[in-house]
DNA sequence: GTGGCATAGCTTTTT
DNA sequence: GCTATGCCAC
């Protein structure tokens, strides 16, 4: 690279900072916590440090950091290279804590593998199979034991460091043990397939720097300088991790613990106060001039985070103007709500002349997006779902990517399966047992077995020659592989030789079509990645690639779409304009049936979101909403009364999005007009509420931060109506529960009943003889 | 062994 | 309301 004329020095790179951020630049060596509360240049002062140290004479490549995401780090490392122009080298290792594990481990190996650098990363779609078949192995029904909440307690276990053996001895009772037993089985599974799930990857590495002195020295020698952005959602291992590289004490982390969203996936926030004392005399900078909300929203957020006990006191200012009022907008239903979204940014980019890319909807859980979609769609309003079906999870990406997990790791036996299985070829799970009884007989694995002339007269007829044809195939594309050919030459002979799209080619559920664009998308993928490398990509790199990305990372953004996402995923994001949907109790904080809620990190999922928006943000919720196909009432969250009344601006959709709608919005009001006094007034039970008047009755701009007195029944026993949901109700067979849901309507309407004795059911109102009860 | 249909269960968040 | 699973018929 030529010596550009104009070289950013020192100055460009201390040239607007303020005291703190210049402090933390400009920090040398020795350890360093940076408090960073949102929008306060986190980002700026890690890029400047980078910069600086390079200045200074530290090679790049000595220089580790850590971002939560890929995207965040291709970002970073663009930034940081802007700010080196002039420099012989900016390559400064940026990555994620898993994608540097990946690495490290495909060039030292995996301990618990017996350092082998072949092994597959296995993801949640993988994991659960493989519990699936531990569950079988240990005699247990899955309808009992379900896979998913068992691969949650192992990843819990894997968070704390906990093998089968210390999970067992932690085990109380027979739940709990036969848990530690499944992870015993799971654990087997993976090492026998030579996987590493996503845990696996921090733990091996912790393993690899414990057990090998000299990578953690080579390692330690190289990175004389590590920095780790978003602290507070590291886990245990990843704290190891950072810490053993970091032996020489030139260890940056970054964090704000309001932000700490990732508490259910072990992320701990005791890392960053334990920091401190790990590292006596460390250097502390705190950040707390916000650049990029008003002030409104600042102080909104602000109001709201204070109500959290666990937490450091972190006063934040902005120097930004006052800003609009918030918009806090009542819905009677999910479909309004979605309306009045999509409208309001219709009229936002119309008029106010936004760019779509800085417009968000952000949401708790996935479910919530489809109407927002509905509605925009029917606008012709371009969007983005961050998340929602990840791409490279889709069965048929899955499918054909499991022919190239078998060349990168023939043990691992799912693949092979599951590449046997696509398309069907008459080789069923009774062939495959067959065969694979004849490849143990003959020291073989599966995938060998499947090639293997001998093993392959295992099976007969139909199933024969379909194995043979799969087996062909192997060969072929085994023989390619070992050319080093080109990725997309290996995709395109696995299609078509297995004809994997023929049969969705022809079909008529246009969703097949949509599954053969997806595969022609994968082959597309490969390619780009081929000439990236050069000619051919590496098998390795592309599978470890495509099984890091995050959502984030996978998802097409642009200026011209707008951006829907949950709040997790807003995480480090900001926007001109936010929309913060289904803001109902029970939605945020969200409830779960079994696990107990955190509350503190609910709200601070709501405070990310809150401060994500730099202009605008409007917050809705609704009164009733489709949730599971049943209509559910609710009430605003209580988060809500936690912004001071003054920064809000109450309003309901219409009035919100506009003049032209104010005949219909005052026709409405005249309707709340009448009905709030029953509301607000009328002692609990004799406050009328048939589902029908539940939906009519919206709560009013005004009381609905009240909480609203529980519906009841009227008097008299039930006909098609009066049912609602908190009834307390009497079954002649299931004796007393309480109502919390309703579906349908008439002699249709259906309603799903809590009972006493624990029992969940959905009974035909009509039918089911139901008696209401004494509360 | 496969594909169709019914039904149960589900949705928290993600590397 | 959707989908993944389970059962049955071919």
């Amino acid at each position: 690279m030529s010596a550009s004329l104009e070289r950013p020095g020192a100055d460009a790179i201390l040239s607007d900072l303020n005291p703190s951020q210049r402090e933390a630049v400009e920090h040398g060596d020795g350890p360093l916590l940076v408090v960073a509360g949102p929008g306060s240049g986190k980002t700026r002062v890690i890029t400047r440090r980078v910069a600086r140290l390079v200045r200074a004479g530290v090679r790049p490549w000595r220089v580790l950091a850590i971002t939560f995401t890929n995207k965040a780090a291709g970002e970073m490392r663009e930034r940081i290279a802007r700010l080196l122009e002039g420099e012989r080298e900016t390559n400064v290792y940026v990555s994620t804590f898993h994608s540097f594990c990946a690495r490290m481990l495909r060039r030292y190996g995996a301990p618990s593998r017996g350092f082998a650098q072949d092994y597959t990363i296995y993801d949640e779609d993988d994991q659960r199979a493989a519990v699936r078949q531990a569950l079988a192995e240990a005699n247990l029904e899955a309808k009992q034991w379900k896979p998913g909440s068992v691969l949650s307690e192992i990843s819990a276990a894997k968070n704390r460091m906990e093998g089968p053996d210390e999970r067992d001895q932690q085990a109380i009772g027979y739940a709990d043990r036969t848990i530690a037993r499944v992870y015993r089985i799971y654990e087997r599974l993976l090492a026998e397939w030579k996987a590493l799930d996503f845990d696996d990857l921090l733990l091996e590495m912790v393993k690899l720097l414990r057990e090998r002195e000299d990578v953690r020295a080579e390692l330690a020698d190289r990175f004389r300088y590590v920095l780790v952005d978003e602290f507070q959602d590291t886990n245990r291992p990843q704290y190891e991790i950072a810490r053993m590289i970091a032996a020489h004490g030139n260890l940056c982390v970054v964090g704000d613990v309001d932000q700490s969203v990732y508490g259910w996936r072990g992320a701990d926030i005791g890392n960053i106060l334990e920091f401190e004392r790990d590292h006596p005399g460390c250097r502390v900078v705190r950040l707390e001039t916000n650049y990029r909300s008003t002030k409104r929203i600042l102080e909104a957020a602000c109001s709201l985070i204070a109500h959290n006990v666990r937490r450091i006191e972190n006063p934040l200012s902005t120097p930004n103007e006052e800003g609009e009022a918030l918009r806090l907008v009542a819905c009677l239903n999910d479909d309004e709500e979605a309306r009045f979204v999509a409208r309001s940014i219709e009229r936002t980019i119309r008029e106010d002349d936004v760019a779509p890319g800085e417009i968000a909807v952000f949401y708790r859980t996935n479910a919530l997006s489809r109407k927002v979609e509905q509605e925009l769609l029917a606008r012709g309003i371009a969007y983005a779902v961050i998340g929602a079906l990840a791409f490279y999870e889709r069965k048929e990406v899955k499918d054909v990517l499991a022919y190239l997990r078998i060349l990168g790791n023939p043990g691992d036996e799912p693949s092979v399966i599951r590449a046997l299985h696509s398309p069907p070829r008459g080789v069923g799970a009774t062939s495959v047992e067959k065969l694979r009884a004849r490849a143990k007989e003959r020291g073989l694995t599966l995938a060998q077995a499947t090639v293997d002339p001998e093993a392959q007269t295992a099976l007969a007829g139909k199933a024969l020659r379909g194995l043979k044809e799969f087996g062909e195939l192997l060969e072929t594309i085994s023989l390619l592989a070992a050319q080093r050919a080109p990725l997309r030459q290996m995709l395109d002979e696995i299609v078509d030789r297995s004809r994997y799209t023929d049969a969705l080619r022809e079909s008529r559920d246009p969703q097949d079509r949509a599954r053969v664009e997806n595969v022609h998308a994968l082959l597309d993928a490969a390619e780009e990645f081929d000439r990236q490398q050069g000619h051919a990509g590496d098998l390795r790199e592309f599978l470890d690639h495509i099984a890091l990305l995050t959502d984030v990372d996978r998802t097409r953004t642009g200026p011209d779409r707008v951006n829907l996402m949950t709040f997790h995923a807003a995480k480090g994001l900001e926007f001109d304009e936010v929309y913060m949907i289904g803001l109902e109790e029970g939605m945020l904080p969200l409830v779960r049936e079994l696990e107990a809620q955190d509350l503190e990190e609910e709200r601070r999922l709501c405070y990310v979101a809150i401060t994500r928006a730099r202009k605008r943000l409007s917050l809705t919720y609704a009164r009733v909403r489709r949730y599971f196909g049943m209509d559910r009432t609710g009430r605003p969250s209580s988060f809500l009364s936690e912004i001071p009344d003054g920064l809000l601006e109450r309003g309901s959709p219409e009035i919100a999005y506009g003049p032209s709608d104010r005949l219909k919005a005052y026709a409405r009001l005249d309707g709340w007009a009448r009905e709030r006094p029953a509301l607000a007034a009328a002692p609990a039970p004799a406050a009328p509420a048939s589902a029908r008047a539940d939906r009519a009755s919206g709560a009013g701009p005004d009381p609905a931060l009240r909480p609203l007195p529980s519906y009841a029944p009227s008097a008299g026993g039930f006909g098609d109506a009066g049912l609602s949901q908190g009834t307390r109700v009497e079954h002649p067979h299931f004796g007393a529960g309480e109502i919390v849901g309703l579906r349908g309507h008439g002699l249709a309407q259906r309603v799903k009943v809590r009972f006493d004795s624990g029992a969940e059911k959905e009974l035909v109102a009509h039918y089911a003889n139901l008696r209401r009860a004494a509360p």
